[in-house]
DNA sequence: AATAACTTTCACTAAGTTTTGAAAATTCGA
DNA sequence: TCGAATTTTCAAAACTTAGTGAAAGTTATT
């Protein structure tokens, strides 16, 4: 295979998983495209790398920046900004899952939390499912956030180590 | 807070997690529905509780039995079928974590197996850096791979045990 | 076999999201 | 300060996905 065929595969590839992810289809290529990348890129060089316009290149590099994907390098002697992504697949996963946890788990532990309170009588059968199934979510949230900290710390990779020695 | 305000706030929020994670709204709804119900629900209950139509009920109720996280009951003496979600949160994260893994990373696995054949230069920097990129991801997926092996296999819950013991 | 109860399908519509491209804003060097 | 290079914004268009509801299909009962 040819690396121009094999570039294109992934790029397409690593946007559609995106996708089922929920994260959009250019944003993800976009990143693909930086990953698999020497050098960092410029605005115009991934608008003609992916067919993709101005205005699309720059949402999403910002989307990804902000993400803490992706960053600005400055080029000495050059007017315009270049860009680049973290290599290093590892950090790449512990940023996304510590972004994620921030703008989903969190949010919903202080819902399940207020939830727990509902007012009534133990005994309507109603009442108490409602009761049950939210602790056991919350209970179940709790554990996952302790997990993702203990991820997406990480700072020594301690959690990579045992993992891999967990299930080698 | 009274019972059908709660209920109406988990559905929401539970929908809206979903439609992150890229499993349509009314889909996770119908699963929250049956979660924090007590009994078995029929296609009629589940419409009138979410205001939708028989068609999108139908369609993802069969999509959720699908996933293994919802089951047709048979209520004796009863023509119509019934509907019961899986109620262990434990057991319902590891069918997920399954079903996404046989439908989004054996695929990409495959994919990047095929992609780290790519012919050229060795010195070639394009080439180089792709090369690499490719067999960082691979390693990463591989190791991804063995962990969610581990956590669905869970026949025991040996692994929820050894993660509470390591995270705690 | 006819009917009634119920489920499934599917063409269409509605809603939501992404992308475009041109205009506005910003930045930097002369 | 001016003007060229570059980035950012945003309204409209294109595209994608979800949802509807009526019709077709299926199944159980009499």
């Amino acid at each position: 295979m040819k690396l121009a065929e094999a570039k294109a595969q992934f790029l397409q590839s690593w946007g559609s998983l995106g996708a089922q992810w929920g994260i959009n289809r250019t944003m993800a290529q976009i990143h693909a495209l930086l990953l698999i990348m020497p050098d960092p890129l410029s605005a115009d060089e991934i608008m003609q790398e992916l067919n993709i316009s101005r205005g699309n290149t720059n949402m999403n590099v910002r989307e990804l920046i902000n993400w803490g994907l992706v960053e600005k390098v400055l080029v000495p002697g050059e007017r315009r900004e270049f860009f680049t992504a973290e290599k290093d697949i590892w950090k790449v996963a512990t940023h996304i899952a510590r972004e994620r946890k921030k703008r989903e788990l969190d949010p919903i532990m202080k819902t399940l939390n207020q939830l727990q309170e509902v007012e009534g009588d133990q005994k309507d059968k109603y009442v108490k499912s409602f009761r049950e199934s939210i602790q056991n979510i919350n209970r179940f949230a709790h554990q996952t956030d302790k997990t993702l900290n203990a991820f997406t710390k990480a700072e020594e990779n301690w959690f990579y180590n045992t993992l891999v020695k967990v299930f080698k």
